[in-house]
DNA sequence: TGCAGACGAGAGCACCGCTCTCGCTAGAGA
DNA sequence: TCTCTAGCGAGAGCGGTGCTCTCGTCTGCA
């Protein structure tokens, strides 16, 4: 092996490339379930029992569409993430960012935080991408936690420590009081956003607000007040 | 017209019912995904074609099932809202109720709240089942804002009203100060609970938290803090 | 009691995911 | 430079899907 990857590999990446991105071009226009391994060979002049040499079932392929989505919604979680705001401006600015990447990209997100498409799997490729957000959110609030500008809660949450020593571990050990409990209380932020994104792109805020770009802030601010971020709204 | 309804409205009635029973135990145990109307008329003993004369489409049948689910979760919240407990404690019954619905139910949960399964609609027949739950919510905190149990918060929200006249409408007029901006603060309520339970059954808190479900009551606690209500853990 | 309209069945169309087998050729190794 | 193998693309085919159309039947309303 002289090369680091010879020429039939080169051939077969530049190849699996296409193809993704083929695919995903018709998962932007049509949606994951219209997505279709046929259509996307007929598109690319190949037969469609070619393109098992290259993604060994319809899913593989949707995987690695996933795959893209949640680093692509990570990258622009951590573009958003500007160190000179305050935290509280700095986590209005990623969930504006992650907000707006969903209404350009409707079903990548739904393929991402809809339901799962065919019974269940979600492979292990998927997990490490989708912990970049939650890495965001997490130094947002750590990082206020540090510098002492988060709030401080007004009693304690009861009960054992509910995160996981997964958790911990990305937290850098766990936090020191009065913010013992920031890594429970601070979930419910991402949990906000994902769900307000999703209440908004799969209709069921249907004529209920007047302005969704005033009520998402809204609902940011209100959710961060829980865990005593500070959103700098209007 | 001598009946309400002749013999053969009500065999077509009928029928619809067992054809909707059917697709409901298949959508239970394999998913939306995997819903086909041959499987339902196989299991009939009745040729597929005819399933078109009681469901002009597969999305037919699937929002008729769609409808059927909203029913079931506006149906359990409105049970578990027990007059007799404090708004807090109402609430995180409500919570509480709803996700154990969804667990036992997940595939009706992810046809409801997962992603639009075919391209949009959501005809004008899902919309009114929709809104019992969101009743629910609204009943609960402005319950508690009529009788001066929910918290003020701690400055208002800059900005003009944000929700439709339709919602105030629901809720009997624009609340009193100085709960001016309940309405658009409790929403939040619902985004948690909705977020908060499709996040668990979609697999995005993967080995995150030692105990789900006491996970869930802090988001839900949390959650309720920046609208002023109380939720008793523990 | 006559008959229109609802009904169920069947064949068929176009599409899907996926498999298998077949020749071919280009690139890797000697 | 030569050989040969492994990777490749194509095609046919299987079982399945949603949906349409047509054709007898037969029921229950008037």
């Amino acid at each position: 092996m002289t090369a680091v990857q010879t020429a039939r590999q080169r051939a077969r990446r530049e190849l699996e490339h296409v193809i993704k991105a083929t695919a995903g071009r018709h998962l932007a226009e049509s949606g994951a379930a219209a997505l279709s391994l046929r259509a996307v060979a007929r598109e690319m002049g190949m037969a469609s029992s070619a393109l098992y040499r290259y993604y060994p079932s319809r899913d593989a392929l949707l995987t690695a569409l996933i795959v893209d989505a949640y680093d692509a919604i990570g990258e622009t979680a951590e573009e958003a993430a500007d160190p000179a705001l305050a935290a509280g401006a700095r986590w209005l600015a990623v969930c504006r960012s992650v907000r707006g990447w969903a209404l350009v990209h409707p079903h990548e997100w739904a393929l991402v935080y809809g339901s799962p498409v065919p019974g269940y799997a979600a492979p292990a490729d998927t997990v490490e991408p989708a912990t970049r957000l939650s890495r965001v959110m997490a130094a947002v609030v750590l990082g206020a936690a540090e510098d002492g500008t988060l709030g401080v809660p007004a009693r304690p949450l009861p009960g054992p420590r509910l995160v996981t020593d997964v958790v911990l571990e990305m937290a850098g050990g766990p936090p020191a009081p009065p913010y013992d409990d920031v890594l429970e209380r601070s979930v419910v932020l991402l949990v906000a956003l994902v769900g307000a994104v999703s209440y908004e792109l799969f209709g069921h805020s249907y004529s209920a607000f007047t302005d969704d770009a005033a009520w998402f802030d809204v609902a940011m601010a209100v959710a961060a007040e829980g865990v005593g971020l500070d959103l700098p709204l209007g």
